[in-house]
DNA sequence: ATTTAGCAAACAGTATAAGAGAGTGCTAAC
DNA sequence: GTTAGCACTCTCTTATACTGTTTGCTAAAT
């Protein structure tokens, strides 16, 4: 990597980035005088401005214009000259009060975190749910409702994943129920998610238990199956309004619809973000990397978390403001890890590390 | 009303509507002419155009333009002259399916009607709850987790409405929680879920029952206390995208961004749409006479909707399709009200019916 | 009493031109 | 390596003219 830039022009190139992150509009070799206080003139800034132009930093829109900073330029910010902005005491608080409302059903918990995410960056906040693959099935309860139903909550590692309703040939008495619930509780503790939806929806155990146990397993099966469709969590698509409006007032609405529609194919989307990541860990920045059309002009920055391998991150225009979203991201996804992990049951909590 | 107009005048302001609402730009004497080959001169379509303008169904732009329907023409154009369009075999079909999956959880059920509403009227839908006042308690459901926790679910007439963990002082066993379950549900079942609430946590009934009984229904009070801030659903507000930048495309975020903000604030929003509908039932049709700021070039169609009066509805632009939506929110509704009473257990139907 | 033909007037929308202002690139001097 | 000065470029705004659509009105026709 080069990191490798005389001193001067990183520093105008740091001004101009943040500049052009705060204002939005081309930085002019004058306001970098005004603002820092230099002791140069704006001859000598305009050309090392030259320089970073030649080197793809920076770019002129039009032929006189101030300079707006390059995806390039962008990357060598985030890379080397950010300055990271710690959340304010009271967006922690935010965080921490959000998680304390208990949440037992893991989709709530995901819900939450991408609130949390988009409204603490006000940009669109999104999570990706723990692999079922690496989820493990703590327990099922079997609850008798009326004569021939029975309600069914699948509960993982990290909290309850579902509930539904299963419909049984016969009456059935409750210590039938409990029967049940001990038969698969045995058999499936510990099992990861995927493993125990194929194992119940494969017809080979057909004739190992008896009507009422293959029928929960039945709708055991479904219901994660059906799971594994809710892929993505968003929030704060409506943040980016604003935004784009004072920004790019003309292409705002272009902006957007191409954003919305980039998303819309849920699938997709998270193969492209875990394509993007690749094999990294922790914060990934991509600036108009990710490679969805609509998405060339908007910056997306990526946090795993554990455990189970998820994945959390926040859609920014390209001009976000990197440092707070990376602050407010990394601490963001280190509350989801302790919330998880502390209701991990103690059994399971080794199979929980990769 | 003044359903009086001349015949000849009907037609057009019909024409002017119908045309308006495909095409979104104002509508010239001749453009009836050619679409509609009356047996007039485009001069007297003009005058006739003329005398509704002075009635105030229609007005110019600019002083020299085709003319465009007032709020007042939407009015008599939805009141007299409106064509109901059916929907399509195939979008019952979508309605139905969606409602297969039968959805335990009433929150579960919400989203997914408003999705529909959204979805097939390519507008916005929402759906504000059954009122917590008219929904009763078929029983609550404990099951011991651990040592000293215990899984809470609140079912409901219409279905599971929360579930929530209760962390008791003291270890309990099987039994004792059976018993808890049992006296919670003979004192509760049947009551209204408001009551419920209140019941639960005011603190009169302190010395009544042992501990852990009082503490489950503290956690239940809780749950219900919180569920009452979740007052409204809604789905498809980026369906208004693509229609107000193709109409509108200047004022397009202005617009939308308007009507985000209005919304935003769903206790208000609630309130408003409940004192626009007043005593009315059935269907009621408001062309930008919802009082919130952002909302006046909009129109809201909503419906009541059976057991436990919720209301649901469609947010579209001032010229949105009301033949369409009107059939949609009709079906829609009905179907909703179909699946709510048919999981109402017997012994509450009747308090169901008010 | 309606209806119609014909025509002047209104105005959006587009295109073109001119002027102001901001900012650069370059050259020559420091 | 840095700076002052100046010509040049390009956006943004304002003004002007032109085109095409549609209306309102008047006078004649039915």
């Amino acid at each position: 990597m080069d990191k490798t830039l005389p001193e001067r022009q990183r520093l105008i190139l740091k001004e101009i980035v943040d500049r052009y992150i705060r204002f939005r509009e081309p930085v002019s070799s004058r306001m970098i005088l005004d603002d820092y206080g230099l002791s140069v003139s704006s001859a000598t800034v305009r050309n090392d401005m030259n320089d970073l132009e030649e080197a793809g930093y920076i770019e002129k829109p039009y032929a006189s214009s101030g300079r707006v900073p390059t995806k390039k330029g962008y990357r060598f910010f985030v890379d080397w000259l950010i300055d990271l902005s710690e959340l304010t005491k009271k967006e922690r608080l935010e965080v921490v009060e959000a998680y304390q409302v208990r949440c037992l059903e893991v989709g709530e918990t995901m819900r939450q975190t991408a609130f949390l995410l988009g409204n603490i960056t006000e940009y669109v906040g999104f999570i990706i749910p723990p692999r079922p693959a690496e989820t493990r099935l703590d327990r099922v309860v079997l609850v008798k409702m009326g004569p021939r139903t029975v309600l069914l909550v699948i509960v993982s590692d990290i909290g309850i994943v579902e509930h539904g309703l299963v419909t049984l040939d016969d009456d059935i008495s409750q210590a039938d129920v409990d029967r049940i619930t001990e038969i698969i509780n045995t058999e499936l503790h510990g099992v990861s998610l995927d493993a125990v939806r194929d194992l119940t929806l494969q017809d080979g155990s057909d004739g190992w238990y008896e009507r009422p146990v293959r029928q929960a397993l039945l709708v055991l099966g479904r219901l994660l199956e059906r799971r594994s469709g809710k892929r993505l969590y968003f929030e704060g698509i409506l943040n980016l309004v604003s935004d784009l409006q004072k920004s790019v007032p003309d292409r705002a609405m272009d902006r957007f619809a191409g954003l919305i529609r980039a998303v819309q194919d849920e699938e997709g989307f998270v193969e492209e973000i875990y394509r993007e990541r690749g094999e990294r860990s922790g914060l990934v920045i991509s600036i108009g990397e990710v490679q969805r059309e609509g998405m060339e002009d908007f910056s997306v920055i990526t946090s795993d978390y554990r455990p189970h391998g998820g994945v959390m991150g926040v859609i920014g225009p390209i001009w976000m403001n990197y440092g707070r979203a990376m602050s407010a991201l990394s601490y963001i996804a280190n509350r989801l890890e302790t919330i998880l992990v502390s209701s991990c049951p103690r059994d399971l909590i080794e199979g929980a590390e990769i």
